[in-house]
DNA sequence: TCGAAACTTCGAAGTTGCAAGTATAACAGT
DNA sequence: ACTGTTATACTTGCAACTTCGAAGTTTCGA
């Protein structure tokens, strides 16, 4: 399978107009909630270096420590700590700590994690097509 | 097709698996490319509100005005206007101003912002599947 | 003069970055 | 035996940057 033939599958089978349809179908008090976890998702997603970190577990297909995600993305020590509290927090991530000499900690994904892994595979996919720049078509007036 | 079904088929389709092998087929200055452009996204989606406001237009299925946004979101205006003007310089919105009073702008998704859009899609559905919350498995020690 | 829309502007509050420090225990040198 | 170094996974304190909240600006027709 192709890119071009990734991206038109991945469009086809959930499109804004299915994710909406399906939630249609919830109760009102089930959407209410749907809306208050995604809300809460981006909260988190949107702070500094969160959708980098978990980009990062996504692809690497093993535990991480602390030091191998402070030396893969140019985060410093306190707001990478930070983040991962909060991962471990929101149920994402799991920590596991060795007694050793030194120390070794261990985070990895949860399943509830690992359900978002697509979402970063096709942001991936969607940067080969495409650039971010002060381009083109912008601005208009009528 | 059901969410079940939703689910299984995005993930069939766009796993990291897909998106790595896809990424290593690229010449070393494309990968750059895609990496550059990958941290430019996360940059400019892990701002305040960023990923609330381009959901809303994926949802939206037509322009939105600024108030529009503003009533829809918890967003102040100064924040949001950064955000849209930020959407604008990098190609995800363009912006149309209609010279009347009192004045009426319009914002919408460009090509490239909607092939972001089975994204929010995508996490619409997580959500109906999955909540955040200070759960069970987050802390162990060996 | 008022109203409506789409913004700015300003100062306070919150978040992140940078540099340095902490705890632990093994190990090397003198 | 004692001192100093090394390594990891963090904290801490302070400066710089971002976001919030509220108020102000511009335009022009009613």
């Amino acid at each position: 399978m192709d890119r071009a033939a990734m991206l038109e599958a991945f469009n086809s089978i959930v499109t804004v107009h299915d994710a909406r349809s399906l939630r249609e179908s919830l109760s009102s008090r089930e959407q209410e909630q749907v809306e208050t976890t995604v809300t809460e998702l981006f909260d988190l997603l949107g702070k500094a270096h969160a959708m980098e970190i978990l980009s990062l577990f996504a692809f690497a297909d093993k535990p991480l420590r602390f030091s191998e995600i402070e030396s893969a993305l140019e985060i410093v020590a306190n707001t990478l700590s930070v983040r991962l509290q909060e991962f471990v927090a929101a149920g994402l991530l799991s920590r596991t700590k060795y007694d050793e000499v030194p120390p070794r900690v261990e985070y990895r994904p949860t399943p509830k994690a690992e359900a978002l892994f697509p979402v970063f595979g096709y942001v991936h996919i969607w940067a080969i097509e495409h650039e971010l720049d002060a381009s083109k078509d912008g601005e208009n007036t009528h």
